[in-house]
DNA sequence: TATATTATGTTAGCAATTTAACAAAGGAGT
DNA sequence: ACTCCTTTGTTAAATTGCTAACATAATATA
């Protein structure tokens, strides 16, 4: 019944929710541990019951009509949806205060995600060790993608570089980039690329405070 | 014809991109310093030329049949309706590596969003100076907070400790939080959170790694 | 001046997503 | 065993969001 191959295409919100399920999953409380309802879940991250079982019925769903959900079974399934059960390496270029917080994220290793190498250009930086890696030049790029067979980028560059050092992965063969500069980079079509702008998260912020207190006012 | 008050909701997909236009506008290159199209502007961003006058459709338009957009009043608009017109005073509470790497953001200033409080419990922080601001402990919040008639929090800290300072926003008269602990935390409905939780992110990149690699095997 | 071209604003049709409704299935209590 | 309650899977309706088509307007060119 479960892990279905899904036929269609699975949109992109999906996507998205499944990985807060995922992530409201792993830091449940225990009275939860062992199994949880569509409606609970919904309610912990402020969705519709529906909306939960109508995003696992795009993979057959995940459990059993009357019963309730088994919470391994739903981590275990998501996993595999989202393709954190096979290990991949990582290597994050731009060893500034960003790199530094996302190389210090403590989940990715339950995720299946392992960080191989730290680059910078900056002299002061290169010898710096970071979690038991040690920061080296980005001239060691290639031979330490080809070492550790990374298939995951991480850019946490200024913008001004971003583009040649999305080329730079590209060329020796990294298949995935998650990149922090504010600036779009171009890959070609069979390297997927994440953008994550921090930028646009906060002018949200701003547009729904500028609402709210329009709200207010006019009341 | 422009800047008109919306009468319908507007989706938060049309807001993720009017903040994608403002900053794509932002970094344009020197031969669109006066005048953009739809179609050039949609191009930059992978989208269509109709969304773009779709999304600007919901404030009246920018611009005039015939004419292209003037880059200047795009942005004026744009920053309008985003409301980052009038200044708003921000903290940042966790002054950790991600806490320092929001803190040296460097667009803030452009958009009329001023940081005027740095904040942690760690003794060794306490006193560091970034950006000219020095950092203070937590107790010193409610103060500044009020002096400065702070809007927007900034929560940088471990997930344990999300929720209560976000309480102490809260309480100190915070209207707007931007949360970047993994952990959804709650607030009353007067007060905007937006959660940027990282992980959804990678996941996503994850998944669509998975998903193209899947595509190449089986052709 | 007339015409072709390019542009935005606007409306309507279409596609996609969300929500609701219901059938099937298990557990608890009588 | 039977009924009631709760739960998931599934289908259908409703809603929402996107795209295409077109009217209007300006510029450039002949």
């Amino acid at each position: 019944m479960s892990d279905k191959q899904p036929k269609k295409k699975i949109p992109q919100m999906t996507i998205s929710r499944l990985a807060r399920y995922l992530n409201c999953l792993s830091l449940l409380p225990e009275e939860y541990d062992k199994e949880i309802s569509s409606k609970e879940l919904a309610a912990r991250i402020d969705l519709k019951p529906t909306q939960v079982r109508q995003d696992f019925h795009h993979f057959g769903g995940f459990g059993q009509a009357g019963y309730r959900y088994k919470v391994e079974d739903l981590i275990i399934g998501l996993e595999r949806i989202l393709g954190l059960d096979n290990l991949q390496n990582m290597i994050i270029v731009g060893v500034g205060h960003l790199g530094q917080a996302v190389a210090n994220y403590r989940k990715f290793e339950r995720l299946g995600l392992n960080l191989v190498g730290l680059f910078d250009i900056n002299p002061r930086l290169i010898g710096l060790t970071i979690r038991d890696i040690r920061v080296r030049d980005i001239d060691d790029i290639p031979e330490v993608i080809k070492e550790h067979k990374v298939s995951i980028g991480i850019i946490t560059t200024p913008a001004d570089v971003a583009q040649e050092t999305a080329n730079l992965m590209v060329i020796n063969g990294i298949k995935a980039i998650w990149n922090f500069s504010p600036k779009n980079i171009s890959a070609p079509h069979n390297v997927v690329i994440q953008n994550e702008h921090l930028s646009v998260g906060l002018m949200t912020l701003s547009y729904k405070l500028k609402t709210a207190t329009e709200e207010y006012n006019t009341k």
